[in-house]
RNA sequence: GGACGCAUAGCUCAGCCCGGUUAGAGCACUUGCCUCACAUGCAAGGGGUCCCAGGUUCAAGUCCUGGUGCGUCCA
């Protein structure tokens, strides 16, 4: 049996995804037994395209799912799209644009339906992009926000809150997109810089004593001022404040005012008051009783209030007539540049116009402070945990939210209005038959919808079947974690929170895992704009979804941008290339299948074996530590070092020597081959799921299974087997094979590993390991020094380091030290004995441990121990280690003076390092203060440099005997 | 205007919360190898005043203060 010599992704991606939903192992059972582990994914907009954000986004949560899943946890992850009101409806606007329509021509109920037909077909496409991310979702809870179900949910909450008085209609100023033709929350603006200009203007008094200057970014208003307002404390004012003034153009008569919130420093210092059609105006024309004239109106064209010059023209040009009619009247006095913020609709970058008009609002303040607390206390925590400061900056400062949207898709305003009494709106789930006031039936409904964001708010609880008492809202809520982007902690974060704990009573989420912003090579944001958008099925195409997969997870640190390269994804694509390849090798040297598989005791195994399983059970621990802590970055990483940099670097090289040599020697690398690959494909599944399930298959007439049925004389059904006379008929399902039981049929649902619960390797056997590696190391490297072949067999001497102390003088000219020398000494105290020698294996002791390995693993010919005092052998290049020195004999043509260059290399790094321990070792404080461990680890560090520098310093002078000799 | 974040190898970033190995990884670079799992590979190397200036400390890439540069959010 034997793979084929390269991965093919993409048949892997199309085969398992599909078994895994067949087999339904995605789907969430609230009967079933496991602690449950919940999370609802960020509903993508339906008219959204995959992109990266939304890769990693999901990326992170199947790798948190995935592995919740195989430890067994009751997993449930909903999966569902959000209707995403002004930008669904902008898609269609355009659609029927090109046939010269526009949605008034239809009307709305058949533009309603048009979306609908519109979402029926090109809707959701996201979804299935999400399915060939291999997102393990439970696909059969699929919701959509306008759904049925969820959309009782908004009118409930709607309507208690409107009982609560939490929601009530006000007649306020409200940002206004005149494209849109909605209202936007605050949320909705975005503030851009712009270059824009200062107009100045002159108001004359009416009394005939001259003229008051104010300056202005938009002169169009002044048609709709009320009044001129100046700073209470400006002296250049303070004698005007209360006389009247002649509006230009409309000729109305307007008061000066004074009110504190106006900047002295600002243009003129006077400024003039729209209160219909600004923020701040809005305010202080409340405080001043002023009237309030809207000169612009919903689709941002001027008034009839504006006058007949101007009704009708639009803001732009509105500007242009305003500023010549001054002109030509003398009133205006000069234009200057002026660098200010400009509103701006975030859906479609109109300039946002503030108008008042009616509108239903949600009461912020006290939905926000239980939110806020909710977080301080801990009960939800973010991470990383400087989130929360953006969190709680926004929830401090919180306005009330207006709900209603001038839109026609979305969930329209369960409130109903009489015509005919013209009394309050009812508000109720359902259309009320009559009006309860005076029995008209003819009720209208409320023309507005509701903010897509209302319902996205109510989406963890309204998703498990919220308001009824559900068997999934009883196991499923709060959720466990939300996985989700930064820049909606406000938009949508937050409002889950108020609405969560308003509404289902408790907090909707544990922990909220705040990903970062993936970003392109340049680190700029992607946006369509800049054309710097990279299409994630795109990357997939080319690298493999696995590979995608692991690069965001590996990219994905705590708090920063996530910065994709073709580089990485190259990366990643390679590593699964290497377990691919791994794999292959394991099942070249596994033999046929046994027949009879039950598990093999631990008995009996080698060092390498030992050791490897020893390293996976650390990796097991690391990974998962990580995964728990959302540390997806480490995570990956310690798969990723593990199995190529200890399984491939080091066990599989190791592996292949007893594999030659056969008997339980070779049994037991077999073993450890399988039991490394079955755990290592174990972890890695969450990260990359098609390759590990692949090879998990290819491998699993292998695995030991602990259940089977066998035929027997007196077996039953459930007995182990006994290995004799016995066979298999067929296997006993385990009743564990969905919830990640160790005889799973997939690896999708297979249990996650566990580690032992004692390393393998004991005593002095770990540092032998190590001796082992080191030595593999050197002799690498004295090769490459040599010059050898990797096919050349080299011929090795190895010497213990002396385990007795050196005593260092120093060798200073003119006050800076230049070397230090060494002598030995002959009668070391216990202390200076103890420093040196500690628990190190003695050299004839360890090297029969290790000394197949390395000569496989480093090509030896043959390794001879040296007694201490030994002289260097003929011809050869040292290696000094710290605990051993060794000689490599070198061929004929060497030449040792690149030897001696390389010695005095390493003894100049030894030099340098020893010099600043001694430093520190001489500084009194330090024997006074550092804690003693240190000191003693220091001074082993020096003496220990010390004593190399010494031995090399002979390897130079030597070699420099050698050089001069043979020339 | 307010707040936050970042600055470490040629590039992209870990490490900093909780101070103590000779500061790591991937990619790129140099050299040698198609060694019977893998050239998407193997082996060996080169490469860093940890932004600047102070401070705390026996000890600072790590903690504190100030500065510079870049980025983001909120008004």
């Amino acid at each position: 049996m034997e793979l084929s010599k390269t991965f093919d992704s993409k048949a892997a991606e199309e085969r398992w995804f599909q078994l895994w939903i067949d087999r339904g192992y995605f789907t969430a059972d609230p009967d079933a037994p496991g602690e449950p582990f919940s999370i609802v994914i960020p509903p993508p907009n339906v008219t959204g395209q995959l992109h990266l954000g939304h890769a990693l986004n999901v990326t992170l949560q199947d790798v948190i799912v995935r592995m919740r899943r195989m430890q067994g946890f009751n997993t449930l992850w909903i999966p569902g799209t959000d209707h995403a009101g002004i930008a669904t409806q902008n898609v269609v606007e355009r659609e029927i644009a090109k046939q010269g329509l526009t949605r008034h021509d239809l009307g709305r109920e058949k533009f309603v339906a048009r979306v609908w037909e519109w979402k029926e077909t090109y809707g959701g496409k996201i979804l299935h992009q999400l399915r060939r991310l291999g997102a393990s979702c439970d696909w059969s809870r699929e919701r959509f926000t306008l759904d049925p179900g969820l959309s009782r949910a908004v009118a409930r909450v709607f309507v208690s809150l409107y009982r609560e008085g939490l929601i009530y209609r006000g007649h306020r100023m409200i940002n206004w997109c005149p494209r849109c033709e909605t209202a936007l929350s605050d949320l909705e603006v975005d503030h851009k810089d712009a270059k824009g200009s200062l107009w100045h203007i002159r108001y004359p008094f009416v009394d005939g004593s001259g003229s008051i200057s104010v300056a202005t970014t938009r002169p169009e208003t002044m048609l709709g001022d009320t009044a001129v307002a100046v700073n209470p404390d400006d002296e250049r004012y303070r004698a005007m404040v209360g006389k009247t003034l002649r509006l230009p153009l409309a000729g109305r008569e307007i008061p000066l005012i004074a009110d504190a919130a106006v900047e002295r420093e600002f243009g003129t210092g006077a400024v003039k008051i729209t209160p219909a059609h600004d923020f701040n105006d809005f305010e202080i024309g409340k405080r001043h009783q002023l009237p309030q004239i809207s000169v612009i109106d919903i689709h941002g064209r001027m008034s009839d209030q504006a006058g007949a010059a101007y009704a009708g023209l639009s803001r732009e040009e509105a500007r242009k007539r305003v500023v010549a009619d001054l002109d030509a009247q003398g009133l205006f006095e000069k234009v200057e540049p002026h660098a200010h913020k400009l509103a701006v609709c975030s859906r479609c970058d109109t300039v946002v116009e503030p108008l008042i008009s009616e509108q239903w609002f949600m009461r912020m303040a006290e939905l926000a402070a239980r939110a806020k607390e909710a977080v301080q206390d801990g009960r939800t925590s973010f991470h990383p945990k400087h989130w929360e400061n953006t969190y709680f900056a926004w929830l401090d400062n919180i306005q009330d939210w207006c709900v209603s949207r001038q839109l026609w898709w979305g969930h329209r305003i369960p409130a109903y209005w009489c015509d005919r009494c013209g009394g309050a709106p009812i508000v109720a789930e359902e259309r009320p038959a009559s009006c309860p006031n005076c029995g008209n039936t003819e009720l209208r409904q409320d023309e507005d919808v509701l903010d897509t964001w209302f319902s996205s708010g109510l989406w963890p609880f309204s998703t498990l079947g919220w308001p009824d008492n559900t068997p999934e809202m009883a196991k499923y809520y709060p959720t466990t974690l939300l996985v989700t982007g930064f820049d909606i902690i406000f938009f949508w974060v937050a409002r889950m929170m108020m609405l969560g704990l308003k509404c289902a009573g408790d907090i909707p989420f544990r922990d909220v895992y705040i990903t970062p912003l993936v970003r392109d090579q340049f680190g700029k944001k992607m946006t369509k704009s800049r054309g710097n958008v990279v299409d994630p099925l795109e990357i997939m195409e080319r690298y493999g979804t696995d590979a995608v997969r692991f690069t965001l997870a590996q990219l994905a640190v705590q708090g920063r941008d996530l910065i994709l390269s073709d580089d990485r994804l190259a990366a990643s694509r390679a590593f699964a290339n290497k377990i691919w390849n791994a794999a292959r090798f394991v099942m070249m040297n596994l033999g046929d299948p046994p027949k009879i598989r039950f598990p093999r005791a631990e008995e009996n195994l080698g060092l390498a074996e030992r050791w490897i399983l020893d390293r996976l059970d650390e990796a097991i621990r690391n990974v998962t530590r990580a995964i728990d802590a959302y540390e997806f970055n480490n995570a990956a990483m310690v798969v990723y070092q593990f199995v190529w940099h200890e399984f491939c670097d080091w066990y599989i090289e190791l592996a292949k020597e007893p594999l030659r040599a056969g008997g339980e020697r070779a049994a037991g690398a077999r073993y450890a081959l399988l039991t490394c690959f079955d755990r290592m494909l174990r972890i890695l599944h969450p990260f990359m799921p098609f390759i590990s399930e692949e090879l998990w298959q290819a491998l699993r007439p292998w695995f030991p299974r602990p259940y089977m049925q066998v035929r027997g004389p007196d077996s039953k059904a459930g007995d182990a087997p006994t290995g004799r006379g016995s066979e298999v008929i067929e296997w006993r399902p385990s009743k564990f094979e969905h919830q990640g039981g160790d005889d799973a049929e997939h690896l999708a649902i297979a249990k996650w590993p566990t580690p032992a619960s004692a390393p393998r390797l004991v005593s002095k056997e770990p540092i032998v390991m190590l001796h082992f590696m080191e030595v593999t190391q050197a002799l690498n490297s004295v090769r490459s020094v040599l010059e050898l072949s990797p096919k050349d067999q080299m011929t090795v001497f190895i010497k213990p380091t002396p385990p007795s102390v050196w005593a260092t003088s120093k060798i200073t000219e003119g006050g800076k030290l230049t070397r230090l020398s060494v002598s030995r000494i002959e009668k070391p105290t216990d202390e200076q004995l103890q420093t040196v020698a500690g628990s190190r294996p003695r050299l004839e002791e360890e090297i029969p441990l290790w000394r197949n390995y390395a000569s496989t693993l480093a090509k030896v010919r043959s390794l001879t121990q040296l007694a201490l005092e030994s002289p260097r052998p003929e011809r050869a290049v040292a290696q000094t280690l710290s605990f051993c020195e060794l000689f490599v004999v070198a061929p004929e043509s060497f030449d040792f003076a690149k030897a001696v260059r390389r010695l005095e290399k390493q003894r100049d790094e030894l030099v340098s390092q020893s010099q600043s321990d001694q430093a520190r070792l001489d500084n009194p404080d330090f024997k006074l203060h550092a804690p003693s461990e240190e000191q003693q680890k220091i001074a082993n560090r020096s003496i220990e440099s010390l004593m190399r520098v010494a031995l090399i310093e002979s390897h130079i002078q030597s070699l420099g005997g050698a050089e001069k000799s043979e020339t």
